[in-house]
DNA sequence: GGCGGTTTTGCACCCGCGTGCAAGAAAAAT
DNA sequence: ATTTTTCTTGCACGCGGGTGCAAAACCGCC
């Protein structure tokens, strides 16, 4: 058990008593581009060294008003594609001088609590991943509280206030119709995730728009209430045991790749079909899991390092943010259809 | 784009004016076991709302030198059992009154920097997660910041100064082998993570330690690199391989469920052998995934929750901290064997 | 009405460091 | 050598709020 022995906290003023200068050069010793001589910069230095001085973040914070801190507020961490961004944003932050703070947020009317808190830390940003946030809520939490940049990760906000970070999902989605339909499919059935009140994925809109366009139907929906796999599987089976067997899809469009994997269970091991044999499956994200040979999943690929980055260019200060919500990720073809 | 408008911070001060009173008594209106007279609380309480003052937690840190933050270092996102402890460990901090820094550590020898960049914000605990930090940094980055805590959490570290939270492998390991060699099985292969320099994980001796007991012969082992499944897989794929079958274990005994799963990926899809009828397989962890019908997991449930607990008994000053290493968790039986 | 005791309140000082400006020192120009 | 100009340095003040103590206000009671 660490002695919370007093560690007497070493100070800009104790390096600047022992290399003889005033408190403010040794500030300057630590700033890049201070106007600072040679000389006592490296006696500054060498004074922090052998009292292994690092200054203070809280304090520096407070007196520049820039914590260096990023939120991260999230409340799936079932989900892979989530995961992998959270760890992805972490890594990516932190190698630009971010700091993650990272939020779990419990329940959609927990995300503006959430955003108070990281306010109250004074966080430089506030990075949004996942769907479950009431927009109300959230508007109010963006008047009421002095974050300086909301940024919504991986779908489009309508809020003017926030930055949309994300792949055009129109034109991906759009993508995967195509293909689908070139491969000869032709009853097409949509998974959808929970519809969201805030920020949306347009994957269902886009795949009805180009279905329609392309087979002069439309297509079935299925609404599934959450991203899990199991969920997934479980609705999908309800679904199709109390359909006829002359109605099966030939072909089962995921919105997200932890839909597709469920559906996939579904179709094996609960209806006893083959993938893609019987029924195909396109799924969405590309996680790293799709790869597998259990699922080897038919996906997008979002851009995820254009992403990541495009969240560090925001909070450099870029300003014409309209272009990070239209990046563009690339379709992969595996066996699953 | 958030219009970074100046929002004007409205401070305790703010408070004070338009209450009448003094910013002391402001303070005093927002502790619990203040002496305030009802009458100038509730003023202040208005006045705090019409203004929408919230106390800012940077300065409360830096004024009472603790930050209500606590650092998790962690290295491996691709790990599921990792990432669970992620969610669950910042969801009950949260509930308990801390935020989580999260820092993604980049590689072993980085985790002392992050160590540093955590006590720099003046972290109230700073929790490890995984094995891949080295022994000899930590020691030297515990011993020069002010780091009020350290948790290693998940494994055993012989560090005096740290606090390890995890549940008693060798007790662990040992059901699961008298399970194994309960069912019959009588050629084991255990598969074991990679060798990690500073806490350990005790299940493999534990294992080979109860099998040599059980069996009066040693088991054999494969040491995989890295806890990633696909490279269990191949690990395990290139052993077996270059194996004669007549060689080939009867159970494959693994460290981790990333680490199983890879492994029946191996023996399924690159052997084109079944499991459990022609090699069983066991993990640890049960991770979510491990129920999943493809793989239907025999493993070891940690007891998740009791761990998290933990850490907030720490937190909160928990003495006897001897306890946290010796948890128990349960075996769970499913077909993998 | 005055007194001792208790509750409320205000205040000086501190946490550790950043900013802007002015004084001081050194270098350049005359 | 003296005056400018430039580079260094020091310092008052502020960031927003938490301590401990002392003054002020309150209370019941004789």
């Amino acid at each position: 058990m660490t002695a919370p022995k007093g560690f007497e906290t070493i100070t800009a003023d104790d390096v600047a008593r022992l290399a003889g200068v005033s408190r403010w050069t040794v500030h300057r010793a630590f700033k890049t581009d201070a106007s600072i001589s040679e000389r006592s910069r490296s006696k500054v230095m060498e004074a922090a060294n052998t009292l292994g001085y690092v200054p203070d973040l809280l304090a520096v914070s407070l007196a520049s008003d820039r914590s260096g801190l990023v939120a991260i507020l999230m409340d799936d961490f079932a989900n892979p594609q989530q995961t992998t961004n959270i760890a992805l944003l972490s890594r990516t932050l932190r190698m630009a001088g971010w700091h993650t703070l990272l939020v779990h947020t419990l329940d959609e009317d927990d995300a503006s609590s959430g955003l108070l808190h990281a306010s109250q830390h004074r966080v430089d940003a506030a990075i949004l991943i996942g769907g479950r946030f009431n927009d109300e809520e959230l508007a109010a939490a963006l008047g009421a509280q002095r974050l300086r940049r909301l940024i919504v990760y991986g779908r489009v906000s309508q809020n003017p206030r926030t930055v949309s970070i994300c792949c055009n999902d129109t034109i991906a989605m759009t993508e995967i119709t195509d293909y689908v339909f070139a491969k000869g499919y032709r009853r097409p059935l949509f998974l959808a995730g929970p519809p969201t009140t805030s920020a949306h994925l347009l994957r269902k809109d886009a795949f009805l728009a180009r279905w329609s366009t392309l087979a002069g139907a439309d297509a079935g929906v299925l609404v599934v209430g959450d991203y899990d796999p199991g969920h997934a599987e479980a609705c999908l089976t309800d679904h199709l045991t109390a359909a006829a067997r002359a109605d099966y899809p030939d072909v089962v469009v995921c919105e997200t790749d932890a839909i597709a994997m469920g559906a996939m269970d579904a179709l094996r091991y609960r209806l006893g079909l083959r993938v893609p044999g019987d029924i195909a499956v396109t799924g969405f994200d590309d996680v790293p899991y799709a790869a597998n040979q259990n699922y080897d999943l038919t996906t997008y690929q979002q851009p995820n390092d254009v992403l990541a980055q495009a969240v560090v260019d925001v909070l450099k200060g870029a300003q014409d943010t309209a272009q990070f919500s239209q990046l563009a990720g690339k379709l992969v073809v595996r066996s699953s259809a």
